[in-house]
DNA sequence: TTGAAAGCGGTACCAG
DNA sequence: CTGGTACCGCTTTCAA
């Protein structure tokens, strides 16, 4: 690989010509004939500068880190697809990385990231597992962090959409469609999202609901469904899921079975995202079970899969790319130190209405027609 | 973020003290005392080596460039999943760029990795896309090139499954099952990846099979159906894909919904990947066809939703740890000069059977009770 | 056992 | 218009 210096021999000139013709700073004042051979010969030998040796005369990387929980969910996915773009039309360039390619070693991977120098860092879906203690680190190496989809107890800078009203919708229009016994499944974190999801219930339904762990629930399960016949209530059903990864369609497969096994059926099953909600499916396909007849059942994301007529998943979409241009714009003004208090932001999302839920009219011709409806409302708290 | 320079500073000793120590190629030169004052402080100011002015000095980066195209099927992720490891536990570093993260632009992440100064680079699924025209500018740039299921028309050592053997195993279960006509769908590439599932369904067969875009297909396909009835016929139809995205699933659900509209069908449809399976599948379902009471369907890569009894699909298992390891391996060769010649490297692979492709014993209780068979050799080329 | 010094590939400032 | 020079953080060699 040419440099800089190798161009100047090259052309007989000094190196800090090349040198400021290259970097573009003060190009103007050279001649044009020897700024055209220069650019001539950097391009004719594939010259391209060495970011390494920039960084270090610099002092600043450039970089911005994105960091992962793993790409199963479809929504990671997305955040992975729009968290580059957005990143470079702020003007920096990023680095990758996902815990689950180190075995979940958050330390090492931050420690990549240190060693990058990178100026911030931006967390997809953070979960609970990136403790307090892995802040520390970022803050202590003076790195700002925001997440995006994340959690925001520790006092992180966060971008979400709102799930409350999202949930709320959701719930409301299950009542609406003659549904009674909602039963809400998520995973082992407690994290935010998952906090706004159980709130948007109990808002739609007016009361608290009891939140069980899997075996919890199946003890009570039965007396409950008698006691409670013929009013409205929900469950939150608290499923086992591993660490680092986020196992939604195997966990409430597992708990799905189980749960028609009993051959007590809730009215429906609110999945916290799609992934879920597959797993519910083949549950019930397996039992000979059909959705919506027998059961409705809904999730969140808006994955591909499930607009599919096999599913027809009524469910929960926000607009990814404009939270993720909201992160990087957040991070970008931390960086320059434009804001030095919390500034967390959240956007409204839609609920997709598909033939899952169980509403009257049936889907179309060669798509699901769905109905979407906006929820909530684009806030910036404190 | 402290240096070398301040913690000497800090210590009364020379920034060369310091560096050697913390280096540790020379560490046990120094007196027990000094070196442990030195690496106490260094863990206690939170030190970490500049990873950018580290790689100016040495002169090389430590880095390999990963490079996706896209991460919607399983086995991409995968991929992505182990490469990291497979990389770290080589003693490199590594940066992962997805050609969609930047709108699909080959010549701007081939900037960045050069930029970088990556010694070398894994492409993972290489597509056509990727021409010669781009491994000539990593040729020039003295970058060295393997790629993890992809390719190999372009004289790049890769690393891939044996299919040709794996498609023949299943072309070859099919037929004794009882099924006749065979359907191959593939997309527009015409990669060695799908070369071999063609080689292998024809080798199955024991004549070559007509290849046929979409539109071809069904102008003949009732008079071909009727015309080769009773007879061990195979066809492989070539579906319309977006490029830089794997959209097998809307490639095969468009298909199989025009296909059944015709209400000919063929005994299987052995797809390219479980995501067109599941396309079939989808489509299946909506047309209340049963898979595999009314027709076979097979995938390949072994998904994990392939493995819910609602579809319960027969695939190909590879040895993705395995491939990505070896490629690994060849790559660091070939940066040190070890291998001046093409060595590429072919792994067999696993028949999966489950009930979609219509064997005769049911699935069994709570999971889906697949018989596998070892398909092919491992086999070194050149 | 320690430190001085050269150098990696750039950037940026200033003198001529 | 062009070139000299200091410097960024780190590595490595060699002399003290």
């Amino acid at each position: 690989m040419i440099t800089q210096k190798e161009i100047g021999e090259k052309l007989g000139l000094s190196p800090s010509t090349v040198a400021s013709i290259l970097g573009g700073s003060a190009s103007l004042r050279y001649s044009k004939k020897t700024r055209e051979l220069v650019v001539q010969t950097a391009k004719k030998c594939g010259y391209q500068p060495n970011r390494a040796s920039r960084a270090v005369q610099r002092g600043r990387s450039n970089l911005l880190g994105i960091i992962h929980f793993g790409l199963a969910l479809e929504i990671a996915r997305k955040v992975a697809f729009e968290l580059p773009q957005a990143i470079n039309a702020a003007g920096y360039d990023y680095m990758v990385v996902d815990i689950q390619w180190h075995g979940g070693s958050i330390e090492r991977v931050l420690n990549e990231m240190i060693q990058a120098r990178v100026e911030g860092v931006i967390i997809s879906n953070m979960m609970e597992a990136f403790g307090s203690e892995y802040i520390e680190i970022l803050n202590r190496a003076g790195i700002p962090v925001v997440t995006v989809y994340g959690d925001d107890r520790l006092n992180i800078v966060a971008v979400s959409n709102d799930m409350r009203s999202a949930f709320c919708e959701m719930g409301l229009h299950l009542q609406k469609v003659g549904h009674q016994c909602l039963l809400l499944t998520i995973g082992e974190s407690q994290a935010r999202p998952v906090k706004e999801r159980i709130d948007g219930l109990e808002k739609a339904l007016g009361e608290p609901c009891p939140q069980l762990k899997e075996d919890e629930f199946f003890q009570g399960w039965a007396d409950f469904r008698q006691q409670t016949h013929g009013s409205t209530v929900g469950i939150v059903v608290q499923l086992k899921t591993k660490s680092f990864s986020y196992d939604f369609a195997a966990a409430n497969y597992a708990f799905s079975q189980r749960l028609f096994s009993t051959d007590i059926l809730p009215d429906a099953i609110m999945c916290s995202n799609d992934q879920g909600a597959f797993g519910v499916f083949n549950a019930a396909t397996e039992r000979g079970l059909s959705i919506p007849r027998d059961l409705a059942v809904t999730g969140a994301d808006d994955d591909e899969f499930g607009k599919y007529p096999m599913f027809g998943l009524t469910t929960i979409r926000s607009d990814v790319a404009q939270s993720c241009a909201a992160g990087v714009k957040l991070l970008k003004d931390r960086i320059q130190k434009k804001t030095s208090f919390r500034a967390s932001k959240i956007f409204q999302s839609e609920l997709v209405l598909r033939t899952s839920c169980g509403r009257s009219n049936p889907m179309g011709g060669e798509e699901v027609a769905a109905e979407t409806r906006a929820c909530g409302q684009d806030v910036i708290p404190f």
